[in-house]
DNA sequence: TTATCATGGCTCATATAAAGACCATAAAAG
DNA sequence: CTTTTATGGTCTTTATATGAGCCATGATAA
């Protein structure tokens, strides 16, 4: 990672990011599972989960999600069975398109 | 990061971040922007974005969903507007809850 | 045809995120 | 009261994700 990145998020990832830590500590404590707990399910460090509770937006994408199944916090709306398949089917939609999709200039001239 | 880690996803938060990567594409696809130009709007590299893209598991949250928002993804199936105030209200709740949340242990003797 | 453009797949140097170990505080249990 | 347990914070070490640079392939445009 060379020169140093001073990442800017947007207002609406920001708060989708921090929601979704706090929605993970509020179904952790529902559940009564200590950080430690979780963080061992999760194979993570407690430092990692309290992160990850706090909304960081550099944790792995993988360990959120991950957090997040095993407290039951459902991604995307669906539940997990139709996961697969609708994975399955967007991904036929994309092999089946062209590898490189061009900007159609097409050259229309609105300037006549 | 000591003690080199080989972390373990289960299958359904590997879909789900590989969907949310597909649904990108998708959406990057429908909306005529190359990968160059979507990665300079979200600040990251072209490498980066074939990542996300891709479904990787170890890219910064923030950032697969600040390009999740760009090419107008919803997270969590909530629009923009409230999504911020749903995040206040949670907030709200979690700062009534003590720090710590003691497991009841009841002790409940279920072996008489 | 040739030139341009978009994507995919690499490699490498380095900025940095994460684990692990601390300590303090606070709440519950004894 | 004391002890135990859970959380929050800080610091250091180190594994690694990222940006930048390549090149190859395939599609479009001229």
């Amino acid at each position: 990672m060379p020169k140093s990145i001073a990442r800017t998020y947007s207002r609406f990832s920001h708060e989708a990011v921090e929601m979704l830590g706090a929605l993970i500590r509020e179904a952790r404590n529902e559940r009564n599972i200590t950080a430690q707990e979780l963080a061992d399910r999760a194979g993570i460090s407690r430092g990692m989960l309290r992160r990850i509770e706090k909304g960081n937006m550099k944790c792995e994408i993988g360990v959120v999600f991950e957090v997040a199944a095993i407290v039951g916090i459902r991604l995307f709306d669906v539940d997990e069975s139709t996961l697969s398949g609708y994975l399955q089917q967007t991904r036929e939609k994309l092999t089946l398109l062209p590898k490189s999709v061009r900007k159609k200039i097409k050259t229309v001239r609105d300037d006549f």
